[in-house]
RNA sequence: GGAGAGAUGGCUGAGUGGUCGAAAGCGCUCCCCUGCUAAGGGAGUAUAGGUUGAUAGCCUAUCCAGGGUUCGAAUCCCUGUCUCUCCGCCA
């Protein structure tokens, strides 16, 4: 959510650097609905303030044993004006404040411009695609083997868009997820949580999937307002959910592992084959909650934490800043990285880090206290995969395969495989 | 699932219709005293919104949340959420 200040007394800059999202921010319905706030809202408070006045008069009438009945005469009608008043300003307000949560956040000055994703910005490489003296396979022929990964059970089992996985690349997809936590707990600081995986729509409004995306989730069916979650952003972020941390707390850093759920409507027909895109996939997420003027570092820092994921996995992959367009609704800034897919011949999203800036804290009201000030003021947050874990997965696949069909595993991973260097060696 | 109890400021904990945004204690901050890692005295110490040149004032809201009763609600009524205790069940 933007700051409501910041649309009263900068609307039209606002409006403008909203256009690079090609957001159109309706000006003038926003000044509107403002200046009918304002006067509902002081309509309401003077005759609160009024009704207080008179009630006190009341009370003290009343102890010292006076006849109340002519102030009580006064203040007759008081009652159904305010309540008129009010029902006024609640629905003002009510309309305000749906119109501000949707309302993305303003991408950063540096963003590119731009409105698809191949308007994104390299940033830099790392590693060199591999070359092959045999025809490359993708990650589902290579699957195929043992059934190892296995689409059409998934889909007699649920539907489509899900998969199976068995033996050794069950294994080793498990490998991946510890290494990763490892990683980060160990040579990067993070602390590890263990959180819910179903949330209630106040987390989901917190980080700024409801009210507007609620197509991508699934609900829940019943009377609570219960959803699967899409990331681990979603628990992790909301932990400071109405909360003001001391600063000598942060900056606070998570890292998590979750499967997520995402329904991927509007995206049929897109990546039907494989592992890229499913209903169901795990990541391991890296959340940062820290004071405002440390958020920039911080974004940089988070990203090479997912970086030296692929580094050590000696995947090659690429960093790309998002042009406005294709960035994500709460976010001011974001970097994908892109890992190389030899299956594809192309780089594909492998993680996201993006700085939210004060977005989702002040729709979550996630705070700390300035030890300077006293005042407790809104944190950022930040978060970014670290990695996903099945793109990274088949990255792996593609990247590490071999002439016969078998995968050579990454040396970090060895320990994590009971010292296995290679899958499908045997089938 | 059954039965009961509860939810008040950073914490403990008073407060059952009228100057209660809320006693007291603890904690914390500042000042004084004290020649010392003790004690004492004083002041202060929630959040949000509005108004304003203003981090000054003033106004409003907030005692789990949402409704209701009332001139007036932390206090009464209803609903919900959460916590705790006992029983049952259970990975």
């Amino acid at each position: 959510m933007l700051d409501p200040k910041l649309l009263r007394t900068e609307l039209d800059d606002v409006a403008v650097r909203l256009q690079k999202k090609y957001f159109n921010l309706d000006v003038s319905q926003v000044e509107a609905l403002e200046a009918e706030r304002k006067s509902a809202q002081m309509a309401v408070e003077v005759l609160q303030a009024e009704r207080n006045k008179q009630s006190k008069m009341i009370g003290q009438a009343k102890a010292q044993g006076e006849d109340v009945a002519p102030l009580l005469a006064q203040v007759a009608d008081l009652g159904a004006r305010l309540a008129e008043q009010k029902t006024q300003f609640e629905s003002v307000s009510e309309q305000f404040q749906s119109l501000v949560l949707a309302i993305p956040n303003i991408p950063d000055a540096s963003v590119p411009v731009g409105k698809t994703e191949d308007d994104n910005v390299e940033i830099r490489r790392w590693g060199e695609p591999g070359s092959f003296d045999f025809p490359v396979l993708d990650h589902v022929a290579l699957g195929e083997q043992g059934h190892s990964m296995d689409f059409e059970v998934a889909a007699k089992v649920t539907g489509s868009r899900f998969v199976t996985l068995r033996g050794e690349l069950a294994q080793l997809h498990r490998a991946l997820t510890q290494f990763m936590l490892d990683l980060h707990v160990n040579e990067h600081g993070y602390e590890e949580v263990y959180v819910p995986y179903i949330v209630n729509s106040e987390s989901l409004r917190g980080t700024g999937q409801l009210p507007k995306f609620g197509e991508d989730l699934f609900k829940l069916e019943g009377e609570k307002d219960f959803y699967l979650i899409p990331t681990a952003e979603v628990p992790v972020t909301n932990l400071l959910r109405d909360v003001i941390v001391s600063e000598d707390q942060l900056p606070l850093q998570f890292v998590c592992h979750t499967p997520c759920f995402r329904s991927e409507a509007g995206s049929y027909g897109r990546d039907t084959r494989g592992m890229i895109r499913q209903h169901q996939f795990e990541k391991v997420e890296l959340v940062q909650l820290l004071r405002p003027e440390d958020s920039a570092q911080a974004h940089e820092a988070l990203t090479h934490h997912a970086e030296v994921v692929l580094q050590k996995l000696e995947l090659p992959y690429r960093v790309v800043n998002l042009c406005g367009g294709d960035l994500g609704f709460a976010s001011a800034m974001t970097y994908d990285l892109e890992v190389w897919l030899p299956g594809q011949d192309a780089y594909r999203e492998i993680s996201s880090c993006s700085n939210y800036l004060d977005f989702q804290a002040r729709r979550m009201q996630a705070r700390w206290r300035n030890s300077r000030t006293g005042k407790p003021e809104l944190l950022h947050s930040l978060n970014g995969s670290g990695v996903a874990v099945g793109r990274a997965l088949i990255a792996v696949m593609e990247n590490y395969q071999q002439r016969d069909g078998s995968i050579a595993i990454p040396a970090v991973l060895h320990s994590y495989m009971g010292g296995k260097a290679v899958l499908f060696r045997d089938v």
